[in-house]
DNA sequence: AATGAATGAGGATTCATTCAT
DNA sequence: TATGAATGAATCCTCATTCAT
């Protein structure tokens, strides 16, 4: 947790920090990445950062913390609970599909977490990051049904479990070198895939209705 | 690429090499791996490190090219083509999920793969891993199609993508703690996963089934 | 020395101040404590310490010779120069034990100003802390001799430093783990030495008299 | 404990790596001296330090009980156990002024060991030096007894703390600023001590004798 | 005068890699 | 070829002191 006096930024410099932490972060991941660069990169002294956090690892899970919470309410943030679960599923991918292009190291924090040797981090962020979306996914899901616009006959959490598992690859194929390639391979794309990432994600939307929506 | 002094080795001292080395990246990834205590492992002096590899990154990238063909030989060496698409991902599942549970090691080294700062070894490993399963997936699916057990109105690549980023998500379950609180969040479970792997992997395929098989 | 600030302190705050900082200074060493931590023990601001003192050094400067002082008042304070020479030596192992039992602090900092590296503290506070003793010390003897309770044939002032060298290694016993497990091994002691403290300086002294009184 | 590495180190290696830290740590306690100067004085890299020494402490400790071996070995080392009392004691005073006066270092060490905060190493080491220390003095005051040379009224034990102490104080005055200065308050001495090491030892042991011995 | 945030030099320790034997 | 000691750059963190409020 951070200190009290990191609460007591001028908001500005505190998100020069996180700034430049996620940045780095992101970038080399945690053992790579040097407690004076964040410092330097942010314009502070290298104790400071000491005055602000208690260690490495205490800033490390406030920037992953936060970087989700971002994440979260990007996606989340100005959603129409009234929509039907196509429209939401396909907010949640056009909203996402934005903010990783926006601000790729935050979703690029996700994969410092899943890392070998972090497990001490994801035993206290996934539950936090993942509930939400966990509890999210099946409730939509039974809307759908009830509604009839989603097929009865489908395992929900399993269901829920693979929206998210296609939701997370897409995203971590817009941000990380090696899911990018991945999905290009499957999707028999060349070069970039930014100015594609809509399409694949109108793609994706797509096939999920296309499976879940009950047999005609 | 390994010396050809390690290509000398009498394969049992090569092997302990391999196998302390993939113990040690996957449990602490790269950065917090000490090359000498992955030479005190396998019984082999440090500098003896250096006459088989270049350097700590060639030992990683060889370690991590030969755990990935072993993940792939244990899926798919006894694979008969014959079988019809359900019986084949079915049969990838359970390899899957034993070869997890016996040699997690080698699953968890492609976490590595993906993780911040390791796009160096995406760029060389992932075509090599993932270029397979996507050729094989299309390849299944399109049999499928043409056998009409799978639902002709699918975007294939997408599909194949699909299902290669369940089984992965399940396998990644199996080694990685983050992975495996995502996936008992989702599936509503308390305890251990490993003696519930085969019923999760049973799950899992039989969604995939209901979902890609033509409607009646 | 202490700035002008310090002695417009509130006594009260000026005590806590100095307590802390003997409580630190004694415990831990001039180098491994830490200013930050007197000033919070003392409820005061950091800066303010430097706004009472030139530096670290002042601060522990102005400790060790109130800590002396101290020291000496509470041994010499209420002697009474008429007493003979065995009297005000029991006198002063009385009350010396008494005092090193109640505020250990101040005598192990004596310990302090005696180890490597602080040669520029002893230049200025030995001459103050040990003149008066020895001038002492050699005026009682003196007297004693006079009075005939001394014999006459002794070296003075080598028995004088020889007294004090018996009164300091007592009290050190009282406040130093070493000089403790040093006093025990030739005593033969075990346990605790707080409660026979009493009965070792009586020792001391009827040893003192043995080897100082005429023969008979 | 060193490592083994350091067991193996050609003698004059050793030698000077054990020479640089017992010179640093003695001038400037442990707190102040910087391992990386302890590497350079003696012509190795910091790294190698830590190949020998588990570390600075590990360091300190190997010192320390070094120093105060081979103080004990000049001092006792060659004594007759047939001499009487008086003249081993002469012998331990000349010679401890000696090994004093040629390698200060390792009697400075000592009052690193007292000082404050260094109560784990005292732990150690206090008994390694001063059991021996304790016996030899008492057995020695008992023989004397027993031979008629020494009066046997005496507090044998405390007797054998005092003539340490006196030792002791005796060998500090001759490398400690703090012990010098007071000596010479005691003594009324101007000037360097160490021209008159010698008769102040002879003046000590007089005394110590004329204190002693019986009375005619 | 009081505060406590900011600073950056300093210091212990680690570790990939080299190299003499 | 095998060894493991030697190296020194790299890195986390501490802490005396300053200074703006």
């Amino acid at each position: 947790m951070p200190k009290d006096t990191f609460k007591q930024l001028p908001e500005e410099k505190a998100e020069r920090i996180i700034e430049s932490a996620a940045d780095l972060f992101s970038e080399r991941g945690f053992s790579r990445t040097d407690v004076a660069e964040i410092a330097s990169r942010s314009g502070v002294a290298k104790g400071s950062i000491y005055n602000y956090f208690e260690s490495k690892d205490d800033l490390f899970m406030y920037v992953c913390r936060d970087g989700l919470a971002r994440w979260r309410e990007a996606v989340y943030g100005d959603i129409d609970k009234t929509w039907d679960v196509y429209h939401q599923i396909d907010h949640m991918f056009e909203k996402g599909a934005a903010f990783a292009q926006e601000h790729p190291k935050y979703i690029r924090l996700y994969l410092n977490v899943t890392a070998s040797g972090m497990e001490e981090y994801a035993e206290e962020l996934t539950p936090e990051s993942e509930g939400h979306f966990a509890i999210y996914f099946k409730s939509l899901l039974e809307r759908g049904i009830e509604e009839g616009i989603v097929r009865s006959d489908l395992d929900i959490p399993l269901t829920s479990f693979l929206i998210n598992s296609l939701y997370l690859m897409f995203l971590l194929s817009l941000v990380s070198r090696h899911f990018q390639i991945r999905i290009k391979e499957y999707l028999g794309m060349k070069g970039s895939l930014d100015n594609k990432a809509d399409e694949v994600a109108r793609r994706v939307v797509d096939l999920i209705r296309t499976l879940l929506k009950p047999m005609s």
